[in-house]
DNA sequence: GCACAATAAATGTATATACATGTATGTAAA
DNA sequence: TTTACATACATGTATATACATTTATTGTGC
């Protein structure tokens, strides 16, 4: 469906305009549809966006600030989303014995299973871009332009 | 910069699944710069949308269900959006006399006013997408057709 | 007319973001 | 060495989303 029936309205500024409408509209699209695939595991999309940078680095333990930089969200929340990962026991954290302002986060067995187990749901069940290969390259194109 | 710079990882299932974190994390940055346009003003992006809906529409009021379909979160946060803009005496809601399950919201004259002063803000102030008419309608018929 | 389902909105709870602030630790300059 | 500043993280508050539930009203079938 265009963005124009998506919205209701056909009041654009400009194309621009329009086309930041549009992301802001099929990100949240695409955010629901995994939040969807994630449901039934308890975890939000942000826990599992967590619990996979954790997994893709296994063997050195990662601390807050490099988990934040990876993150779509660039947010001061993170301490708070390990504190419910910690408490469902799918990461550790402890102090850095080299320095003592960060914490060193690390993904349990529990939540390599987990993250697992979730990544295949995701694959599965969340909506994946309706775009050729050689579309969606395109768009990767265009939205690293955009952001100039 | 590049998605894969970003977010510090070149760990992508395809071109597809790129291009959704890539539209999530424009999203994000798009966000993040109309809210830095209207915090002066002390309104969030969602209460901009809202009060730019009532506006569009100043002959005739709005329904909170029409409000939400025309936001690009179609939460069922609006009754509360509408208690901090009622608060604000920016908008008003009255019960529908033909159905009394409905509110009816118009916008203030006050409403008006700041949110003509909040557009030529966010015009001047946002991120606009850096790129041409062309490549805007180009991306706007990706996303469009990604949602499939 | 009345019981029951459907609809519109509001509300409660958990989690998330934004921003300001607090606390501990590290680093550098006086 | 002591003071000042910076860094990393944690925390508090307001606002937002997701989802379930509640309340009020409307519509429907009997």
């Amino acid at each position: 469906m265009k963005i124009e029936q998506e919205l209701q309205t056909g009041k654009f500024r400009n194309e621009q305009h329009k086309a930041s409408l549009n992301i802001m509209f099929t990100a949240y699209v695409l955010h629901r549809s995994v939040a969807a695939a994630l449901k039934p595991f308890g975890i939000t999309p942000e826990q599992y966006n967590v619990l996979r940078i954790l997994n893709g680095k296994r063997a050195d333990k990662l601390c807050v600030k490099d988990i934040a930089g990876r993150m779509i969200e660039r947010s001061s929340n993170v301490p708070r989303i390990l504190d419910r990962l910690e408490n469902k026991a799918l990461v550790s954290r402890e102090r850095s014995p080299e320095d003592g302002r960060e914490s060193l986060i690390g993904i349990t067995p529990k939540g390599i299973e987990l993250v697992e187990n979730m990544t295949e749901a995701v694959e599965k069940n969340a909506h994946v871009l309706a775009l050729t290969d050689s579309e969606a390259w395109t768009l990767n194109e265009l939205l690293d332009k955009s952001r100039g």
